[in-house]
DNA sequence: CGGCATCCAATTCGATACTG
DNA sequence: CAGTATCGAATTGGATGCCG
């Protein structure tokens, strides 16, 4: 019994470090809209910031830069004039998808009550 | 064809609205570990703080009232000496487990990966 | 268009000290 | 033990100007 509990606290142990891992990738306040907003088609820059209301456009520079630094999302320059820029999700980034998925999935089912919620502020 | 592309934009649009929400419930940099350490068992103050490394006392109250206030958690004061207060998930705080599973999933699968993206940093 | 640099305001975060 | 109060630091945000 003494067993089962130590087993019981390494398992959740485990699966809280894990999390800890994820969220130090998905870190900042946009990682997660944006890789949301990538997650159907490759977007611009300015496309971007019209899909993320709220974001500036240097908090999407920067939260973009580390999430090519970690390899989920590429930068592509394209020789147009103006420049165009197109960023995409890396396959590694693609394996976000679940999560990305989970979330929308429970935003859909809870949209009243989150609706109250924020009322309540 | 213009009819499928709008109603990909649809989908695409409801989608990251939905994210939108999910985040809106979980914002500030602890919610996500606060309800993940809190998903097997409930817990008092003092060992969500050593679950949750890093966090400081005020972090960890501020970010439990807010998750009170929108339903995700309770806050029991038991009559003990000194006090004792335990926190627990509501029935609609465990409907994240599944997102908390994935986040959870993701970070063990890329475990190592991660270590190496920190590296770079 | 897609940025970066700068300055400044607002918000968030964290360490320490203190209370019931 | 479970917080709150306070202060200072860090992060975030907006506005503007500039550049290729």
């Amino acid at each position: 019994m003494a067993e089962k509990e130590n087993l019981d606290k390494a398992v959740c142990s485990v699966h809280h470090m894990a999390v800890r891992d994820t969220m130090d990738i998905l870190n900042g306040k946009w990682k997660i809209r944006i890789i949301a907003s990538l997650s159907f088609h490759k977007k611009r820059f300015m496309e971007l910031i019209a899909d993320i209301d709220g974001i500036a456009a240097k908090m999407l520079s920067k939260e973009l830069q580390e999430l090519e630094m970690n390899g989920l999302v590429t930068r592509s320059v394209l020789n147009t004039k103006p420049i165009t820029v197109e960023y995409e999700l890396t396959p590694y980034g693609h394996t976000l998808k679940p999560v990305i998925n989970e979330m929308a999935a429970w935003g859909m089912k809870h949209r009243k009550k989150v609706m109250k919620g924020s009322a309540l502020k």
